[in-house]
DNA sequence: TTATTTCCGCTACCGCAGTAGCGATAGAGG
DNA sequence: CCTCTATCGCTACTGCGGTAGCGGAAATAA
């Protein structure tokens, strides 16, 4: 019952998202045209639109293949971690161009399938994140005072209205204050 | 030197601002088309784009009529001065619909225009909670360690990624708590 | 009055995302 | 073997954002 009609082609899903790539490169994300990404790849148009339901799922598919080669793993230092995760989703965010993060965004806040799949992207990094916090709160290493969903919420969303609303720059200094500011100082 | 050529008709803003606003409420930012509105407002499009260059600055001429009436005024004391600030800037998110603010975040990010446009919307409310924090320190009501700017990062990045990417509810508990994570415990 | 300049409405056009429907094809099940 | 079904490439289409260029209208400057 699995495999009746004509099969798929196996080498298509590689070779259009390999195309993709290099338009996504050359033009950025409204320069991305399917059609070209179709040309480029030797395939109908229509061909892709089976696999991706819209262009936003097409972009989504390739990010996904980039960023999920982003390993994190906690030490069990706290202030550490959390100066890892932040920076590790700082140098995700650099990697790819803001507008793309801004269309992602609008893409996932606009579609549903694609908001699951942007938030499946870094769940596991946030539960991990807020693991640390709360046995670092146990600890007495950071204030208690705080929900660790609301910190992980803070961390990365300043990072994103950074980005995206202000555009200032995030570099490492920003990186190193914002995690300050959010665990307070040191406090052994 | 100013009034050579014909003089624009001074009707038209309003009436397609009008237009515009009865579209976006029906459809939505992207079943918003700028032929319809041009066809509901009585006036060619090519009028429409003599006036605003795109269509996400249509749409941000209009959202910059909704929100210039949100007022701000701080009472001096700055647990409840933020408290307010966020609130309102809560509020704001909440009284259009979260596609659009998905999309003008997105338009904000890959049209300079566009940009400045939304921080001006904000600059006046940043400014002043900066200067309630920075008052707040100096009176040591709250922690010292941070830099005003990167609390207000935190404060709105906060609300703007739980309303575009995890899309949890923002409700004044919510508010509270985030308020409160920000600021530490009570320390009269 | 006449020349100049800008606006307005209009038609036509481009490239784009996404869809419908067509023959042809490649496999699986009978 | 033949039938059934899903895929592929293709053409054609819709609606969209945005642009170019036209004739005509409304103002100012000479």
């Amino acid at each position: 019952m699995v495999g009746r009609g004509r099969p798929r082609d196996t080498e298509i899903e590689a070779k259009v998202l390999d195309a993709a790539m290099t338009e996504m490169r050359a033009r950025g994300y409204d320069g991305l045209s399917v059609d070209r990404v179709a040309e480029r790849a030797g395939v109908a148009k229509t061909t892709i639109y089976r696999r991706w339901p819209s262009k936003a799922e097409l972009v989504m598919a390739m990010i996904t293949e980039l960023t999920s080669a982003v390993p994190f793993d906690p030490t069990g230092d706290p202030r550490r971690d959390l100066g890892e995760f932040v920076a590790g989703i700082a140098a995700a965010l650099d990697a790819i161009p803001t507008t793309l993060v801004a269309d992602l965004v609008a893409a996932a806040a606009r579609e549903p399938r694609v908001g699951v799949g942007v938030r499946a992207l870094w769940a596991h990094r946030h539960a991990a994140v807020s693991e640390a916090i709360t046995q670092a709160q146990a600890d007495g290493l950071m204030p208690a005072h705080a929900d660790p969903r609301i910190i992980v919420d803070q961390l990365v969303g300043a990072l994103y209205y950074r980005l995206l609303v202000t555009g200032d720059p995030i570099d490492p200094a920003y990186v190193r204050a914002l995690v300050l500011s959010t665990l307070g100082p040191e406090q052994s």
